[in-house]
DNA sequence: ATTTGTATTTTGGTATACCATCACAATACC
DNA sequence: GGTATTGTGATGGTATACCAAAATACAAAT
């Protein structure tokens, strides 16, 4: 309950800084597709883009570089890394393992309450003609962050985020046909969620992550053929 | 094979910058026991003792609030961290969870030799009659490090190893009665690696964190009572 | 004696100056 | 013409100066 609304209060109770906004807003800038990966990140210059001085630009990157966002390169340029498949696929590995050992513990805590919000949330979204990245990223958000804090374990839910959070930077040309799969796979998780099952949820947030990688798999293959 | 190496390697031909070193040296400060959890930590004071500016001791503070060793209050000023026994038994239900993934990759992956040298260096250990805090530890990261490793999945082995590196702050006093059992344990996993039993191997690492889980209940419930 | 208003100190946040190092280019030498 | 060398500019690392907010101390007033 507190677990989840506390972290948040204190990231935005707190006066913003510029280390903060500096580094919110060169996040912003790798997600918007400035900043391809491979770009040289020079402290004098973001100071300059982002009108502020080296100090902040020095904190932000140093942010980056520990969430693994960034290279340091022969230990001084930094340069926006690439996010390869095969690490993909061990985030995606890890996630399977953590995230149903988070749904398992989920079933317990998680109140019946949590679970109609966001059934109603994942349905409104299935019903719409077409859904806007941001909108299906914003309910995808939820329902796994909603389930990671759910499970009562902190260390869990926090590890879980982050590297939800890594992935999130390969998907920026999101996956064609992974919609509407992706909402009754949603759907699924919830109704075994409603249920108290234990082990259809812990399957179900198998499978759904699992189709997530295939979805990857089968666009890394497509590559030469349409577009 | 060269995943260890070369992130160690990097880490070490890197020309030492002060904030790293900072950053050492107030990690080891913690757990020497100066630094109790609760400490303020001040950057001009800090500074001082370590007879550098404040830039470094802000970067390695930075570092330290990222791992979740050091905490911002009210957003100023920067205390030691108290971890939780609570804490403690989210970390190990992580691990128990992640290593176990991590040792039936492991199987198919570890070397015979690997497996050896290990089985070597946890008899010499339990040959001795009285090890020491830093010989045991040490043989615990091998082992535990060289499986994690093992499993290919570098994203997996960085979560494990920083899991590990926070259980450590808290057994500073370590767990008595445990260095043996400790020790049959690890050859237990070593036996089910070099048999290439997945399942024993993963059993056999659950009971072991399950026994570490229950070493550190038993030690806090044996609080008022000797010593 | 308690409260309240003010001055002073302390602290983290930010900007900037300075330095050693490195990459690269211009130049000198063979 | 090619290679070695030296010079120059750019970059990250570090120190420090400055500021605003917060804490603390102190004094005056009730």
């Amino acid at each position: 309950m507190t677990s989840a609304s506390s972290v948040l209060q204190a990231l935005e109770t707190r006066p913003p800084n510029l280390g903060e906004t500096a580094y919110e807003r060169i996040v912003d800038m790798m997600l918007a597709g400035d900043l391809p990966a491979g770009t040289v990140l020079q402290e004098r210059k973001l100071a300059e883009i982002l009108d502020i001085s080296r100090t902040p630009v020095r904190e932000a990157l140093m942010r980056l570089d520990a969430e693994g966002l960034v290279r340091r390169d022969q230990g001084r340029t930094v340069m926006v890394r690439q996010i390869y498949e095969s690490e993909m696929m061990e985030i995606l590995q890890v996630r399977s393992t953590l995230e149903a050992e988070a749904v398992v513990l989920a079933v317990k805590n998680i109140s019946d309450r949590e679970i109609e919000d966001l059934e109603i949330a994942v349905s409104q979204l299935a019903a719409k003609d077409s859904a806007s990245v941001e909108e299906h990223g914003s309910v995808d958000d939820r329902l796994h962050g909603m389930i990671a804090e759910a499970s009562g374990n902190r260390t869990l839910a926090g590890i879980i985020r982050d590297l939800r959070r890594k992935t999130r930077f390969f998907n920026t040309e999101r996956l064609p046909g992974r919609f509407q799969p992706g909402n009754s796979e949603h759907l699924a998780i919830l109704d075994a969620l409603r249920a108290r099952d234990a082990d259809a949820a812990r399957q179900a947030v198998i499978d759904h992550i699992g189709n997530a990688r295939q979805g990857i798999i089968n666009k890394l293959q497509d590559y030469g053929n349409n577009s």
